[in-house]
DNA sequence: CATGAATGAGGATTCATTCAT
DNA sequence: GATGAATGAATCCTCATTCAT
């Protein structure tokens, strides 16, 4: 019933590894293309039977959130250090081009952005947020800076990039995501191009 | 097995009505978020029994497709009509608009859009083939007339529509939808002002 | 609700025609293998709509039962003959292999043999007895003039018959049956000559 | 999808006691004469909940396959031993009694033996190829010690035996089905006679 | 009389979740 | 803590039969 409060005190170290084994295995499942993995599945996957899943998960659902915030995590660490290094719209461009990057070596991750950004379902709602707040900052900077177009939110540009980045399936895709990423930056250039 | 011959006569007036019917609970199911929604549910609203729905579609699925291609019909129908009454990037640029639009003002049509464009199943095959190609007629004639980019595939472009149009959960959708558009817009025709 | 009254007036010439039509596509639909086939499939076959066989016929079995009913008829004729021009040993042995002759030709007559003959399903107790009747006069006639062993029912024997007629799937049926067929008539004979 | 592994490890206690009522309720189901039963039946039977039938058998017809399987594999035991113990001849006639006596005791059998014998359905492909082996392995020691008549096939026998043993339901079944069982083993022994 | 659209009770199968071992 | 067997609601689809047109 109450699944293991995370909190509260260290996991042992088999349960951890258990753990770490599911959150792999269901990412794995993910990547492999079954969004719906079923978890007998997954806990074949991770040496384990669909009773440890349960242990350490809420629900099914549960797991496939934490999928997902650990994929967004890592990504949500480079905008601040992109702007550390670039001009704010550098940094946008490059952020941009990382996500369609990513997407292109893992299709997991490709899923995932596409989930992320491109739907409304509550599963990924904190993840969806943190992506957002990351844009915000690198639109914000460009903004700020007169090099970006404003007027135009992260959750808006999110949208747009979870449907380039779900496309992996088709022939050439990785050319044409990185072009019309390249449109989609252009675009908020030129609008600032105009306002200035 | 094989389901109501569409051609062969032409439906009692009975008969058509539960079609109608039909795809209007279908429509409004998935309008109502639903886009799983169940056999059962669908002909509840449309006040028939299950056995209705298999006798005008072979499957669940085919009926969803028809609900989704009626949709798409409707649209298809612009970009004739646009090219013939305005230059091409203009045409191409009222058809973006009109995306979404259509998406503020129907539910299910944004639902249908992000559905066709977004996803790779088979079910939409039809409809996301038509929606890419009416896409590649604007961008072909926009190209040849050198006001918009070349090098960008309807199917490509349709994929980053598919993400704005599903965004209407959120708050301040629709300017924020036709902000992103004219963004992309101008995106398309900045680089066709770099290769002039 | 209620079935067409045969006997009551005589059927208009159309609905004669009707009548006959469903009978023979039943059997076509049989002969093809479809023991099981459907109403609508029936009812296609025939050129009518389904609610015509339940003007004819009171349920989909009574029709299946009406075909083997016909079947059996046209069989039952042939003792009485056989028994006109043969010794009723060789009118027995003629017999045995009309049925499986029959069944060679026609994949719906094995059919029918085999379900009358092998089942217990009261659908066929009117075929089942009026076959167990003609073998039984058969088998009566030769056990009173000696050729035959005596106390082996018409209905028993038409078990081993049902199993035999029913081969028709396998390859080289035809011969396999004949032999068999022989086998069980040495038998019988076999019986008669050890008792005598 | 997959079905337990019978073989990675022995059955938990409680899930044996499962399986076998289930194999237990679904031959009490046939018996009962349903052959055609439901799996919420057979489940209901067997005490059990629908799922775990699905997880001992695959589908429906395996867990019927499986309930024919092992009648099959004790009969099939038999040939051996009366080979040993007996003259070819001998050895068949008590074979098919043997079948004969099964079918008396239990109408699980006798259904048993009609399904696998009298049809074609490959759901009973591996059992009625083990019947048609162990009845071609007598016929061929029979044939050879020139006892048998040759050239009848165990697969024709087996179809003869089939409509023989379904006959469970009329009076006075069983003494009729040893007679014909008699019969037909004389027509084999008459045979070899004449051709001797 | 004929049509064929509609009915709706099944029936097989799936899979997230629970809980006895 | 872990196991994996059991649960059972949910879901799609079939097809004999009825009845409005």
């Amino acid at each position: 019933m109450e699944a293991l409060l995370q909190s509260s005190r260290p996991l042992r170290a088999d349960a951890r590894r258990n753990r770490e084994a599911l959150l792999a295995a269901a990412r794995e499942a993910f990547l492999t293309g079954e969004a719906d993995a079923h978890v007998e599945e997954i806990a074949r996957r991770a040496g384990v039977a669909v009773g440890t899943i349960y242990r350490h998960f809420e629900t099914r659902e549960a797991l496939i959130e934490e999928v997902y915030r650990q994929e967004v995590d890592d990504l949500c660490a480079a905008p601040t250090e992109l702007l550390n290094r670039h001009a704010p719209d550098e940094a946008l461009r490059r952020f941009l081009l990382l996500l369609v990057e990513h997407s292109a070596v893992s299709k997991g991750m490709a899923v995932a952005l596409e989930s992320i950004m491109a739907t409304d379902s509550p599963v990924f709602d904190d993840a969806r947020t943190q992506m957002a707040q990351a844009l915000d900052r690198l639109l914000e900077a460009g903004a700020a800076a007169g090099a970006i177009r404003g007027g135009v939110s992260g959750r808006t540009l999110l949208r747009a990039l979870g449907g380039i980045c779900g496309m992996r399936a088709t022939e050439g895709w990785r050319d044409e995501a990185v072009r019309i990423t390249a449109i989609l930056f252009d675009g908020l250039r030129f609008g600032a191009q105009k306002a200035g």
